[in-house]
DNA sequence: ATCAAGAAAGAGAACCATTATTAGTTTGGA
DNA sequence: TCCAAACTAATAATGGTTCTCTTTCTTGAT
């Protein structure tokens, strides 16, 4: 078994990463916190952004939806919903509900010997300011 | 209106490419696709392979997976259905079963006003052999 | 308060999947 | 056969992400 169990300093640009990520609904980029925070931390530096977001993300404190347009997009609600992805705009919206029964999920894992820990649903298509544009 | 019709003419490259997508079931890269033709296409050159595997998901023919470790993941088979990402191998598996209601997924997207053109499921977890592995 | 150990950050190089460019080849209709 | 458009190989360029290395903080013990 392996040695997990990091010690953890406090640090004050951490926080503020898992600040900005928490307080926006676009499902940011790493660029995104980065340019946010900026300002207010002149000497940030974008490695520091992609250090914080990987470790938030390994033990679970926010969440990645995954790819889009070549950026990973995180979302710091961790509860499970569903998202909708812009293909004009590449914007990310949460979707309420999550739309997948869970009993079939278990069942289905269970005959095919696979362990689940978690489940995406990703919708894609149009969003309505890009259907507004669009006519 | 925009004019997307394209003449296409034909290429031996493009048929193989397609035929490789679609003899397997492990949702290849690009990098897969590249080497698994390269010892019957000699002179083929990975932009080759990207520049069509591109036409083929954007006209239809095959679909992505999305992003896994980095790469790209594509299905030759079009079919909606579920996907298993494994976390340590990274396999991508089929699920039998798309254990999503569309009924509210329509009704959703019109109350959101929103137009939904397609949905992935994806799974994540340990698949079969890298459980056995681990014990 | 001071110090040492190690955790975190800044700067920038390195990495690598993907895309663009360019010059040459193939296809298909006239 | 001839030609324009489509296709390709080779390779350079791009860009998001990771790594390296040195410096700066944080923390706990003295």
């Amino acid at each position: 078994m392996e040695y997990t169990d990091k010690k953890r300093n406090y640090s004050r640009k951490r926080e503020a990463i898992l600040r900005a990520v928490r307080s926006t609904a676009c499902h940011p980029t790493a660029e995104w916190v980065y340019q946010t925070l900026k300002p207010d931390y002149p000497d940030l530096s974008l490695g520091t952004v992609y250090r914080n977001l990987t470790q938030f993300k390994n033990d679970g404190t926010i969440v990645s939806i995954g790819t889009v347009k070549g950026q990973e997009r995180y979302d710091g609600n961790i509860r499970p919903h569903t998202h909708f992805v812009c293909s004009r705009c590449h914007a990310v919206l949460d979707v309420p509900g999550n739309f997948i029964s869970a009993r079939q999920v278990e069942e289905t894992a269970k005959r095919m010997g696979l362990q689940v820990d978690s489940s995406d649903v990703i919708l894609h298509g149009v969003c309505g300011k890009c259907l507004e544009k669009e006519k």
